[in-house]
DNA sequence: CTATAATTTCGACAAGGTTCGAATTAGAAG
DNA sequence: CTTCTAATTCGAACCTTGTCGAAATTATAG
């Protein structure tokens, strides 16, 4: 699968990204790209022990057992998450390389100074 | 409007993300998460000057010229690009802004090293 | 003022995505 | 073995989206 650490791109506004690249990405940026399954990866995320069990999630929402579960693929299939079976229940736990690698295409090249509030650069042409 | 400085939401794995701030940034993320889209952004933000026209974006693409033009659009609309008019060409830039919340969203907090404890921080705001 | 070129808007269609209800698998408990 | 609960898979509606061709808009050139 070679989802672990995959150094795949530059920052968006650093290169143009090739057609590989930007289709690899689109896939992964379109299982974030919906609010159930962001609110989903941020539960997941921020839970205690660093995963969640699909009851807890399923209650959060009012969506049907089968469209979280839907969800959860959506997300596993794109590598962000990964479910284990622990007896009876399902427990979901994000891969921190994707979204890492996410964090990364997005990583802002002029960055404004750390310590220094509000000083957004922009325009001077 | 208001989408220029929104300092919207903490990384998405440090606490759950509200329905609202959900949906918000899913409405960006929609708009990146399309191979042709992701291209777009890129080749702007890579461009020289930090902007570029329409006629050079439509080159790069086995599409249509009303199909790129939809493409802006919703990279516009969603606040990740501004455009211009200068005479008879368009020039597009990107929005730094936008891009930076989105990495804000996907920094890392967690990272699969447990050797060395507590290097990366996020930024502040 | 007319012609030409660049870009956007409009109308339409095919493809894909979200959601549900019903059926199915997997494990635990009686 | 049977039954109950948790979670997934399946099939079908409904809505959204990517794409194109044709027409409209805007600005430069002659």
């Amino acid at each position: 699968m070679a989802a672990t650490t995959t150094p795949c791109c530059a920052p968006i506004a650093r290169e143009p990204l090739s057609e590989t690249d930007a289709a690899d990405l689109a896939v992964m940026l379109k299982a974030v790209a919906d609010p159930v399954r962001l609110r989903l990866l941020s539960m997941i995320g921020s839970h205690a022990g660093g995963e969640a069990c699909v009851c807890d999630l399923t209650d959060a929402f009012d969506l049907t057992a089968p469209t979280i579960s839907h969800h959860l693929k959506v997300l596993r299939t794109a590598g962000l998450i990964d479910g284990e079976r622990r007896g009876t229940w399902v427990y979901y736990r994000i891969i921190p390389e994707a979204v890492n690698k996410l964090g990364a295409l997005f990583a802002p090249l002029t960055e404004p100074s750390p310590g220094r509030p509000g000083d957004l650069e922009l325009l001077p042409v």
